[in-house]
DNA sequence: CGGGTCGTTGACTCTCATCAACCCTCGTGG
DNA sequence: CCACGAGGGTTGATGAGAGTCAACGACCCG
């Protein structure tokens, strides 16, 4: 139980990351019910059209979230990392929209719907930053958008690991110059409304460039300004904005 | 005065289309403080970057929501119609992430950001709806993502049609079957990511099909359901789900 | 009557999808 | 210890869908 009361560390975290949080209301958040649960590469965290009494806040590992299309055709439609709420809609939303999918595998905390919300009415403070925080996703969502309507393969790639790095760097989860990218080729190709084989050669001409190496699981970056400014990244939209 | 009393019932409108309000909640959204203001067509109502201190309700007209790249191609990243708030995220961001353009000449509703935080807060059930309606939005952003990441030109435009009638017909401002379609085909390219071009040839094979006929700025539906399954259309993701 | 915006059409190009084969690595079980 | 299979990555050949460029037409409004 006192394990269980830590667990939520991640959460605060990222909230304190928006703005700070008065010792009350930190000790609130803290204080939500919450069981911690583990789950295996590949399986599914959240299910479409699922009622879902409690949301998924991902304590570590990497999840998708996701649409399938009537052909069945995969969308990735954002990367949760650590400290994300997976399904904060679910908060108030009556069914879950999207599939979540584990990328590796994780660890969640489960916390029932109603807490959240009476959390955010109680205490208003921490009521914003939830409220912040969906904006933001949002924000993340519609930069997608552009992303695969008006970019080509190689800026698109490139768009999506500057998004993964600077979300890592500043979860502090970035190691020095390189982060991990735990997606297959298939799920780059899903995330950026691409192919597999399609994503293949666009890496490999990117990797000749020597911006960044590919190694196993992870990316290490040689020429950060370079990418940035060839993937079109300006990294304000993930922010609330100075 | 008593007339800005009444300006706002297109908001009360929407936000009771989710869930119905008391009357005492009811009083206070009529209660914000606000400002009406018309807009030509083709002007900026919200530039990205700008601080806004006053989000925009629309009162009338139609306005588009975007984002351009750094090669200056524009990408529609959602319509607005009335009743709709086009930059909510205002209340709570520091700055606007998005442009929003009037596509119609538009009446809107200037109202304080901080008033709108203060009566969420003040009032919970006015706040679940506030907060909820952007989760929608996002969710509308999100299947933006599908639509121009995993599904060809033709059923991309054939989406877009059905979410805008689905959209107008919810909001009581679809006629007999039949809705407004105020965009070039510009600008159906840019919310699709297609070109003007290829909207045009699309659109006319679309037409030769005889599922729906178009006329100047509108469409009049022949065959709805053969529309929404050719679509992919699910109407669930603008819905808090049942 | 002139100019502007929008729609239409044709010819050509190119990015990316498709299909199919083969490779490597790793984990597992006989 | 080796055989096997599965998942992921790589490669080549081919083709389709959409972009580009350029010109012209229709319509509206001043």
């Amino acid at each position: 139980m006192s394990d269980n009361h830590t667990a939520l560390g991640p959460l605060v975290d990222k909230l304190e990351r928006l703005a700070s949080l008065s010792s009350s209301d930190r000790e609130a958040v803290l204080a939500l019910p919450h069981e911690v649960r583990t789950i295996e590469q590949g399986h599914h965290i959240v299910r479409q059209g699922a009622k879902v009494e409690r949301c998924s806040l991902l304590l570590s590992g990497w999840a998708s979230r996701q649409r399938i299309t009537v052909h069945g055709n995969r969308q990735i439609l954002g990367i949760c990392i650590t400290g994300d709420f997976v399904d904060l809609q679910s908060a108030l939303l009556e069914t879950a929209q999207d599939d979540v999918q584990a990328l590796s595998a994780v660890v969640v905390a489960l916390v029932p719907r109603q807490a959240i919300v009476d959390l955010a009415f109680a205490h208003p403070a921490v009521g914003k930053l939830l409220w912040m925080d969906t904006l933001l996703d949002a924000s993340i969502a519609r930069e997608w958008v552009v992303n695969v309507g008006r970019r080509d393969a190689r800026t698109r790639i490139l768009h999506l690991m500057c998004e993964l790095y600077e979300r890592q760097r500043s979860a502090g989860l970035a190691r020095e110059g390189g982060f991990e990218l735990p997606l297959s080729q298939e799920q780059l190709g899903d995330a950026t409304g691409l192919t597999a084989v399609h994503v293949n050669r666009t890496l490999q001409a990117l990797g000749q460039e020597g911006m960044f190496k590919r190694e196993r699981r992870s990316v290490r970056i040689v020429d950060l300004h370079s990418m940035k400014v060839q993937a079109d990244f300006d990294a304000t939209y993930l922010t609330i904005g100075a």
